[in-house]
RNA sequence: GCGGUCGUAGCUCAAUUGGAUAGAGCAACAGGCUACGAACUUGUAGGUUGGGGGUUCGAGUCCCUCCGACCGCGCCA
């Protein structure tokens, strides 16, 4: 093999590997004639005694070797290192230990990782557009009052989640669906018209199973102010739907100044009820029909979700000829499949069940394995060491807007996502608005700002030689190729997040960046009388400027120059 | 009862989907500024990954089975 790596072009980490993958497929052929092939595929050991990277091959290898992962390994290490002796130049350390080859990467490489970083800027890792068009849906609320905060939890992961597919080159349209068309904007106008007649009659009863709270009197009040008492003691048919779309209008718009405020943009606000009067419903219906998934029984027309692995069949349209929202589900996952060529949908934590259900759904139109459901677990608010007690039925709703108000978006945006989609939040309020050291976001955010205030203080001719590009060839310090090793991982922990729907992962990343900043510029002094170590190491602070904006522009966090 | 999600350090959570001695932060204890922001950092201590079986070179991760938590199970949405 010819290894085109030269001295003037120091090579990737990802050529040397590809060189390290060619050699040892060579010596696996002289070493093992007639073994299967086997792909050579490398990861990052946890322990850092363990190198940069590892590979198991000699694991896969044993067995037809008819010995140990670790001769195997040491045999693959000896032939690599008399017929391939040009790897010297790429690794420092080719070392079999337990079956593993272990490599540690010449600091050339992660020197060129820095330049790429610095040349690339924010755009760095990124992939080309890969042609998949993504629905993701997320946050959708009814439209019967203020966001609370799981729904902002749901568009924490949900935008998150957008930007880093993004990232990755996926074409991602994000939505949000009003859900409009059902019965509770009966109950929604009913509500409303009961402020509007208490404002007269104290007296007038509330219904049973009305929305609580106050949000609704602003809007009784406007209604009155604008169209008088002509609505007092007029019957129900001629009020109703008039109160409902009045009171829908204005908390839909209220809840988009707060999500546009939390600092998402829908492309599509998608009201359910437009989907039924522009046929979309009955055209999902018909789907399903004709795909003979679906009977009759007792006047009502069910779809076979049994075959779906649901453990009933379910209602479609009722005996009265109203679809049921199962209907809704199947046509709008029905027309976003169409334009799309995946979708995914954050839930709250009462849709547990539907995973299997909308999965089924997709199988059920000819989709199978193009929709994924997150859900967007239950958040339990503290403040300090007291739980903040948050009765729906009370009326002690706590609202998005009410904890932005408090901790701001930044905090919120990172705690929201910080953990699994899964796994319920436990959401400290005064922690979140803590500015210490125990707050994830500001030591994040202090990082950035501190590499800022470096900038200020270095000269601007060194600023601008470091950025146009300078030797690296002094970052070699422990502390230095750390901080390296972790930048050239943003690609491969977006791809992951984005593979495994984990957004949360993403946050860590961004305070293991952090942490080895810090602990890089404890160690390092970056403004040395050393001209070229000053450069190489504000080149190395550029870089980690731009991942961590990059990581905290994924998350929708702010990336202050000084705090 | 059926189905879904989960159970990891005192607390809050990770763990590159089957890799090596399970890692961070907080809390506890002991250190570090005459240096570019101490909103930082170094170290110590902390574990039978809910219990038990199985699969294999190798299991927190996959399978079975108990225990426990939360959530669904309507011709509501």
């Amino acid at each position: 093999m010819s290894l085109t790596i030269t001295e003037e072009q120091p090579a990737s980490p990802e050529s040397a590997l590809a060189a390290f993958a060619e050699a040892t497929a060579q010596a696996i052929g002289t070493r093992y004639p007639g073994s299967p092939p086997i792909e050579v595929t490398f990861e990052a050991p946890r322990r850092p005694e363990f190198g940069d990277f590892s590979t198991n091959v000699a694991f896969a290898l044993a067995r037809a070797a008819r010995s140990s992962p670790q001769n195997v390994a040491t045999a693959l290490v000896a032939e690599l290192r008399a017929s391939h002796p040009q790897l010297h130049a790429l690794f420092r350390e080719i070392e079999p230990t337990a079956g593993f080859i272990n490599l540690r990467l010449a600091p050339t490489c992660w020197q060129s990782v820095v330049a790429r970083i610095v040349r690339e800027g924010e755009r760095f890792g990124e992939s080309p557009q890969n042609g998949t068009r993504v629905s993701l849906e997320f946050g959708s609320a009814n439209p019967t009052g203020p966001l609370v905060i799981v729904q902002g939890r749901a568009c924490s992961i949900g935008e998150t989640l957008a930007d880093a597919m993004r990232y990755c080159g996926y074409d991602v349209f994000v939505e949000w669906i009003i859900n409009d068309a059902g019965s509770q904007l009966d109950t929604l106008g009913r509500s409303v018209y009961a402020r509007y007649r208490q404002m007269t009659d104290p007296n007038y009863p509330f219904p049973e199973d009305g929305y609580p709270g106050d949000y609704l009197v602003p809007i009784a009040r406007a209604i009155r102010d604008a169209e008088g008492d002509r609505w007092d003691g007029a019957a129900e048919s001629q009020w109703l739907a008039h109160f409902a779309a009045i009171a829908r209008d204005t908390l839909v718009a209220g809840q988009r100044r707060t999500v546009e405020r939390f600092g998402i943009r829908f492309d599509l606000w998608q009201s359910e009820r437009a989907l039924h009067e522009e046929g979309k419903i009955a055209a999902g219906v018909r789907r399903l029909v004709d795909a003979g998934l679906t009977y009759e029984r007792e006047g009502a027309l069910y779809f076979k979700a049994t075959a779906f692995g649901d453990d009933k069949d379910r209602v479609l349209v009722r005996g009265d000829g109203r679809p049921t929202y199962l209907a809704s589900d199947v046509a709008y996952h029905y027309e976003k499949l169409q334009r799309a060529d995946r979708a995914i949908d954050v839930l709250g934590p009462d849709h547990h069940g539907y995973i299997g259900r909308l999965k089924g759904i997709a199988a059920a139109l000819g989709y199978a394995g193009r929709v994924d459901v997150m859900i967007a677990q239950q958040i339990t608010l503290m403040r300090g060491a007291e739980q903040v007690s948050m009765s729906k039925r009370a009326g002690h709703i706590v609202t998005l807007d009410d904890v932005l108000d408090e901790v701001g978006v930044d905090a919120t945006r990172f705690f929201f996502v910080m953990i699994a989609p899964d796994s319920p939040l436990t959401f400290d309020l005064a922690l979140a608005r803590e500015k210490s050291n125990d707050n994830p976001v500001y030591y994040v955010q202090y990082g950035h700002a501190r590499i800022a205030s470096v900038f200020d203080k270095a000269t601007a001719s060194d600023v601008a030689a470091a950025r146009a590009g300078t030797s690296l060839s002094t970052l070699e310090h422990p502390a230095e190729i750390a901080l390296a090793r972790r930048l050239a991982e943003l690609p491969k922990i977006v791809r992951n997040a984005v593979d495994h729907l984990a957004p949360h992962r993403l946050t860590r990343y961004a305070r293991d960046v952090a942490s080895d900043f810090h602990q890089f510029y404890t160690e390092c002094k970056i403004l040395t009388d050393d001209r070229e170590r000053r450069l190489a190491r504000l080149a190395l602070c550029q870089a980690t400027k731009n991942v961590l904006a990059r990581v905290l522009e994924i998350l929708g966090v702010s990336a202050p120059e000084s705090m």
